[in-house]
DNA sequence: AATAAATAAGACAAAATAGTCTGAAATCCG
DNA sequence: CGGATTTCAGACTATTTTGTCTTATTTATT
């Protein structure tokens, strides 16, 4: 029993929740912020959200830097980098394509029983992280003061 | 890397599936199907599947008649058996409130930075899953003809 | 050059999920 | 009664996910 509807892997909510930690954090110019901080402020631990955020770094979302003051940032504008390219790399390109009773070779042409339900989920899900940048959900966090954290 | 959008556990989707099954079935009477003649048709393991199959007896879905030409059946009418309560017994009783960041504390006062994406979601697929029927389903499914394996 | 701060890499362990197997209990039939 | 068929119960194994730890590498500072 998983008693909660889980829709994204721990390490997708940490990689989200980092990045909305970057993005909403106002700062000067271009620094790198490092994992150490993030892991401490959104409680989460170090080494696996460093895991994590490689997988971000190798998946041309972010840039790092070793040595003091380093750490890591946006490799683009948080304007470009919509939600669903962050979940494609943490939990699989085919993420957003497959579903709820989980069978093979599904189309519209070859549905099962929960087909028609599902498609208007899956599609508005896709669709929304499809269409959300970093950059909305910094602003957002920061017009209404929104948590990161428990 | 999950891989895939999985909302349900196995048990879930394979217990779904068996229950589907049973209501598509056209039959005589109120007689037992065998869970060996489920584990078969859907291809699920047999001893996996009656481990499912009996927390859904003990949930108050099934009933079940040891012996020869026994098996399980429904223990209501289609028509009083929502999704949403197989689902429940199967993957927990909170499993349609909590979710995609997965803090806790959560309510529209306490929001998450997707909150206000995921509520509209939640909503639906909750909304979807109470509201459909073991008896639409196997209705949908043979009018339609459709599947329940891969 | 030495030290410290930071990420990179990967081995390792723990926990949750998924699946397998064996034996017991109930039931029918001959 | 005795054997066949079926669910019930629970131990056991395997796989995946999650988390921890240790070591190496890069960089800045003194
Ligand atoms: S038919 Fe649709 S809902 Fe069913 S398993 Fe395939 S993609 Fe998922
Ligand atoms: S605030 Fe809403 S979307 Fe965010 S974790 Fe809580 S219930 Fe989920």
């Amino acid at each position: 029993m998983t008693s909660t509807m889980k829709v994204l892997s721990n390490a997708s909510n940490y990689g989200l929740r980092a990045l909305l930690y970057i993005v909403s954090r106002e700062r000067g110019g271009d620094a790198y912020i490092s994992l150490g901080e993030i892991s401490e402020e959104l409680d989460i631990s170090f080494h696996f959200l460093t895991k994590t955020m490689q997988l971000l770094t190798q998946g041309g979302i972010l840039v790092s830097y070793r040595g003091p003051n380093g750490g890591i940032a946006l490799k683009r504008p948080a304007e470009e980098i919509m939600l669903i390219e962050v979940v494609k790399i943490l939990e699989g390109k085919d993420f957003f394509d497959t579903c709820m009773l989980g069978l093979e070779g599904c189309d519209d042409c070859n549905p099962c029983p929960v087909h028609h339900l599902w498609r208007e989920i899956k599609g508005k899900v896709k669709h929304d992280f499809a269409t959300t940048s970093l950059a909305m959900m910094g602003q957002r966090i920061n017009e209404q003061n929104l948590r990161l954290i428990p």
